[in-house]
RNA sequence: GCGGGCGUGGAGAAAUUUGGUAAACUCAGCAGACUUAAAAUCUGCCGGCUUCGGCCUUGCGGGUUCAAGUCCCGCCGCCCGCACCA
């Protein structure tokens, strides 16, 4: 028993020699066995590693090995995510070179990475920024632009003042910019922009197929793309607009409500508002003062609903008698349907602010189920629940879906200017995804922009079109427009000079299918169709679920375009997906309490009493007060850096710690305590291992005949090694980490307590190497380790998953919990092949069953197979 | 406002897939063994009440069922996403 202490330093990094030396983790495209695709979402190099990454990671790489036990051929690559504003802020900071930053990153972190033992194929590796890549990304944005997935437009666009770019909508939170948090301003640019919503439908659909996707994640992209379907419908000025228009055309949802309308609404930046405005300095002023109040969430729940009336009426197209007045409303956008509305204040609760505000009529259509149509009465909340159509003429009396199909159906007939009055129509409110980026730090957008062609495509000999190195960050704005002769260029259709493009991509772009270019690294074109179609989908993406809509959104539909343009053959990107909690810690603070300076875990000490708690500084001994619990940041310093955990503790215990305890899609509780737990366990596992390797031999032939408690710790060996196995098939590995702490408590105690039993040799033997092989996808050191102690010479990372034995999956006799009138009130042990009637009459003999009974026959008697017996009194 | 999720010991949690022994496993705590002492290790206890027979207990209130943490209805609390989308 004179095992050494496990000394983590030195044996991992043993073992990450021998799978390096040995290519042990090498994926060839011509395996035939067959594939698996597992895929954490891979890296901004932002500087180091942070425990979130270990997180992810460590999840990543339990599927990866677990599945290479079992047998497939496994791809489990990594790169750099590494395009992106934080090189440029850096270069900015700190006069160092956006690329000479984020190599340096790459450098740090890629070490970090490889001391955590992932099994990783490196001979993958790229990042977005390298030439290589970025070359077959603008091959593919011209290929996309051929095929008409790309077009350039003059939009109104989301402006961030601090970092001088565009935003795409979906980067715009609360109406500020995503990374910098500066208000966000509408500017009027011409931009790039991919044809995202000609897949809506296609999008939206498919969520349905996406069946190992979390129902939150499908949930959040059904209500992104937005689908709503209603008509869209005429209405005839009673004079013709200042515009030339004859009719105005609103889209709603709810043609069923149409005799309710009180009047219409358009959009402060509706062409007939501005035309109007031209001649109405109050109009013209107002539509000012909306664009002032902006789009922030603050500015819209404040805002009141406002308008005013232009003096415009149009005729009710199913009541020629009535006239509805247009005011121009604050509360209407230009950018989804038409940019104008009927409106049904009865009904719809921003119309019966606005109605009540200007006095406008309400007049209930919808009758709720047991009202009195006499007196229903709205007040001042809308009713928009299910109910029977009334004061509507010839709809009273339909159910709301009736009435929206005979107003569309009546209206489609009519014609006014010998077209139809109303047409059915879909919306989305998905967008079109505008890419340009006013950035230097980016994909160049490979067009050149030509006084007498236009805007031409560059020509694919041409490419790469490459970022220049010499560049300077003295000012803000986009570097690559003041460069002095990059933009030259000459022209790919007629030879003349011209100037380049000099916006670059959005990064989420070079996101978007970087999981492709995985299966072909090195190909000339951005796929290798047959590498590609035969490694996607990737089978198990694993990520944060900040990217529930952005990422995942722009690579289903980038996997569409990449299918269209023959790169590969298939729609959805992402068959699994799995969604990681995030790493939480303690926080603490100097001083009093909510005004004090944050204080880094690594510079306190915790000293626990009886029932106290309290956090000192190391340095003087004060104490600090304790705050919440929150997601690791640097702002409140409540970080813990992997790799002084991994020196102290090792790469093993970080990661068992990181799989423990809390179900990885909930936020797990960093703690030193918890750390130093997963430690005591390596050290543990260690000894008895050890132990085991001296006193028991190598099993090997038929398992021998086994007894008592070594029978009983066969068949714990076997009920662990099932359960386990489905708790790593389906992610569970808070589940494994308890069920191997409970095989190790079972093993030792046969160990421990002399091994009498017939048989024990081998079960213990059996149990600790059931034991290593089910640690290895997550201590994969430790268990290579422990796998050359216990005298076996292959590599565990190479070993094949053991099969359970069905024989001991099941015991001999069955313990059945015995209820009296559905409480648990004492057991009862049968033979497991005991029929029920044998079962029911065992029960009735039991003592307390007697005592409940007191003499006369129970009125009901429960047995479930297998499973419970309850006695009804 | 709309949509979704969650609520179990001192803490993280299990059991939720199929309604069937609530609290496995870990951390913290307590008591003990070993030790000159500490660390490490090992053993035991650890939801509440108890007249020691038991009784109660999964946010609260109801319901379905032989049986509910699990299903249904209504509240309360917390978290997440979207947000003037007609």
């Amino acid at each position: 028993m004179a095992t050494e202490r496990y000394n983590a330093r030195e044996v991992e990094a043993r073992w990450q020699k021998i799978w390096n030396d040995k290519d042990v983790f090498v994926t060839h495209n011509d395996d035939p066995r067959d594939k698996y695709y597992v895929l954490e979402m891979f890296p901004y190099p932002s500087g180091r590693i942070h425990m979130g990454h270990v997180r992810n990671y460590a999840m990543g790489d339990v599927v990866a090995r677990f599945k290479r036990a079992k047998g497939f051929n496994v791809l489990h690559p990594m790169g750099w995510d590494a395009f992106g504003m934080p090189a440029e802020n850096a270069a900015m900071q700190n006069k160092v070179h956006p690329k000479d930053w984020t190599y340096d990153n790459i450098a740090t972190m890629r070490e970090q990475l490889k001391i955590m033992g992932l099994s990783l194929d490196w001979s993958r590796e790229f990042a977005t920024c390298d030439v290589g890549y970025y070359t077959q990304q603008q091959r593919l944005f011209l290929k996309f632009l051929e095929a008409g997935l790309v077009y350039r437009k003059n939009a109104k666009v989301n402006w961030d003042p601090v970092d001088m770019t565009v935003l795409a909508n979906e980067q715009v939170i609360d109406g500020r910019g995503w990374r910098s948090g500066a208000l966000v301003e509408q500017r009027e640019l011409t931009q790039w922009f991919f044809r995202i919503s000609d897949y809506s439908e296609d999008l939206l659909e498919a969520i349905d197929t996406l069946d190992r996707w979390p129902d939150k994640v499908r949930l959040m992209q059904k209500n992104w793309i937005g689908k709503s379907e209603g008509l869209r419908v005429r209405f005839e000025f009673t004079e013709t607009a200042p515009t030339g228009d004859r009719a105005l055309e609103i889209f709603t949802t709810r043609p069923d409500t149409l005799f309710g309308a009180s009047f219409m609404g358009l959009s402060p930046d509706h062409p007939i508002s501005a035309k109007l405005a031209e001649s109405n300095p109050e109009l013209k002023g107002f539509i000012e003062e909306c664009h002032r109040v902006g789009t922030s969430e603050e500015a819209i729940e404040k805002a009141e609903k406002k308008g005013i009336d232009t003096g415009l009426r149009v005729r009710h197209p199913l009541d020629a008698s009535l006239e509805l007045p247009v005011y121009v409303a604050n509360f209407i956008l230009m950018d989804y349907g038409t940019g104008a509305i009927f409106a049904c204040p009865a009904h719809d609760q921003r119309d019966l602010d606005f109605a009540r505000k200007y006095g406008l009529p309400v007049k209930p259509v919808v009758l709720p189920k047991d009202a009195d149509p006499q007196s229903f009465d709205v007040g001042s909340e809308a009713f928009t629940d299910d109910g029977t159509i009334f004061n509507s003429g010839v709809l009273d009396g339909l159910s709301i879906s009736d009435a929206k199909q005979a107003v569309a159906k009546k209206l489609e007939s009519v014609k006014l200017d010998g077209a139809p009055q109303a047409e059915r129509q879909v919306n989305y409110r998905l967008r079109d995804w505008g890419i340009s980026r006013q950035r230097y730090w980016g994909c160049p957008i490979p067009v050149v922009h030509c006084d007498a062609c236009g805007v031409v495509p560059e020509k694919d000999g041409n490419l790469p079109v490459q970022l220049p190195d010499d560049i300077d960050f003295d000012k803000p704005g986009n570097p690559l427009d003041r460069h002095p002769t990059w933009r030259e260029t000459a022209c790919p259709s007629c030879g003349k000079p011209a100037r380049r493009e000099t916006d670059t991509m959005d990064t989420f772009v070079d996101s978007s299918w970087y999981f492709a270019r995985f299966t072909a690294p090195d190909c000339d074109q951005p796929t290798d169709r047959d590498a590609a179609n035969g490694w996607l989908p990737v089978d198990q993406y694993i990520g944060g679920v900040e990217h529930a809509i952005l990422h995942l959104l722009y690579s289903r539909f980038f996997t569409r375009a990449m299918q269209k343009v023959e790169a590969l053959d298939l729609k959805e990107p992402f068959k699994g997906l799995f969604t990681q909690g995030m790493v939480t810690h303690e926080t603490y603070r100097d001083g009093d309490g909510a005004n004090g300076r944050w204080v880094a875990p690594s510079e306190i000490r915790i000293e626990d009493g009886d029932n106290t708690r309290r956090a000192v500084l190391l340095e003087t001994g004060d104490e600090v007060s304790i705050g919440a619990i929150e997601k690791m940041s640097k702002s409140k310093k409540n970080t813990v850096d992997p790799t002084d955990i991994i020196d102290t503790y090792g790469a093993d215990t970080a990661r068992w710690f990181m799989l423990s305890d809390s179900p990885p899609e909930r936020d797990v509780i960093w703690t030193e305590d918890g750390v130093q737990g997963a430690w005591r366990f390596v050290q543990r596992v260690w000894r008895l291992v050890g132990d085991i390797a001296e006193k028991t031999e190598p099993r090997g032939g038929r398992p021998p005949e086994v007894s008592g408690k070594a029978l009983d710790l066969r068949r714990t060996n076997h009920k662990t090694l099932d359960a386990v196995s489905s708790d790593l098939e389906n992610l569970g590995f808070n589940r494994a980490v308890a069920r191997l702490y409970e095989l190790v408590n079972a093993t030792s105690k046969v160990f421990n307590d002399g091994m009498a039993d017939a048989g024990a040799d081998y079960a213990v033997r059996e149990a600790a190497d059931f034991l290593v092989q089910m640690m290895a996808p997550m201590m994969p050191h430790l268990a290579e380790e422990c796998w050359s102690v216990l005298g076996h010479d292959n590599l565990i990372s190479e070993a094949s998953w053991p099969q359970a034995d069905p024989d001991l999956l099941v015991d001999d006799s069955i313990v059945y919990p015995v209820q009296v009138n559905g409480k648990r009130r004492g057991e009862l042990t049968i033979a497991k092949e005991a029929s029920k009637e044998e079962v029911e009459a065992a029960t009735l003999e039991l003592d307390f069953v007697r005592k409940a009974l007191d003499g006369s026959a129970p009125k009901k008697l429960i047995v479930v197979p297998q499973r419970i017996v309850n006695v009804v009194v």
